[in-house]
DNA sequence: ATCCTACGATGGACTGAGTCCAAGTCAAGA
DNA sequence: TCTTGACTTGGACTCAGTCCATCGTAGGAT
């Protein structure tokens, strides 16, 4: 996630150290936090960042393709730094814990064609569900 | 639809014209209305009736397993009455429009047991997305 | 056919998630 | 160090959904 800060100087990003806590409170693996999860830890590093200034980096990473969007419930979007690892998701319906997982294959084809309506698909986003072990 | 009324009735399901007017709005195929526009369209055959019920009634045949929630975005959820034949979902990226799709094979046949961490997965949500003829 | 009452409907207040904006601040180039 | 436009801020606002006290009525009982 160094590199990120790297990349984010390199394409004319104005360093602010908002920015800089948004980028680090999101390092990690299976890390998908709401952007009010977000707003609590970077507030425990600076106190004074706004609920706006975390709502507008989180959508400047997205645009940039450097953090993936996650809904898998009606609920708050979560935030997902691993999006330069193509994954899917697996949820547990009762604690909503979310881990990243990787199926075999491409979803994709199993689309066939007749079932695609004249639609040009270019990707498919797979949320399994089920118990985790807490949870069973 | 007309055999929902009757199981719903079978449940003990009070009747009322609330509940038949929401029931026949959510009436035909790739319906995926949001619970606004269910109330907009009952309104019309109803005027008096009101967005509380129509979020109970909606809640009420989501437990009942009679319509399926949909959330496709991360926006308002859409209410499905296809819910007794299980498929996916085809989302045009830029209209929003959405189609019911079958794809082949069993989804959850691809997701490796050293990828499960544990859960006991029962199902998996895919949606596909992309663009739809209008759009592209 | 009428009565009774528990279940359902209503509208308005309330919450949670997110957006928008005018005013103030500051990163970084000159 | 100065300047300036990009960034941040708090608060008002919107949208989707929930909650609740009160009113109305479906449908069983008589
Ligand atoms: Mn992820
Ligand atoms: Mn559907
Ligand atoms: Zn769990
Ligand atoms: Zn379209």
């Amino acid at each position: 996630m160094s590199d990120l800060l790297e990349r984010l100087r390199g394409r004319g990003w104005r360093m602010t150290s908002q920015r800089r806590v948004v980028a680090e409170v999101l390092d990690g693996d299976h890390v998908h936090l709401t952007a009010d999860e977000v707003h609590a830890r970077a507030a425990r590093r600076l106190p004074e960042i706004s609920r706006a200034t975390v709502y507008n980096t989180l959508g400047e990473l997205v645009s940039l393709g450097e953090v993936a969007e996650v809904s898998t419930d009606g609920r708050a979007k979560r935030y997902d730094p691993n999006a330069h690892h193509p994954h899917q998701h697996l949820v547990c319906s009762h604690c909503g814990t979310i881990r990243d997982v990787h199926p075999t294959g491409d979803p994709l084809a199993h689309l066939p064609t007749a079932e695609r309506f004249g639609f040009t698909v270019s990707k498919a986003e797979v949320t399994y569900r089920g118990l985790c072990p807490d949870c069973a």
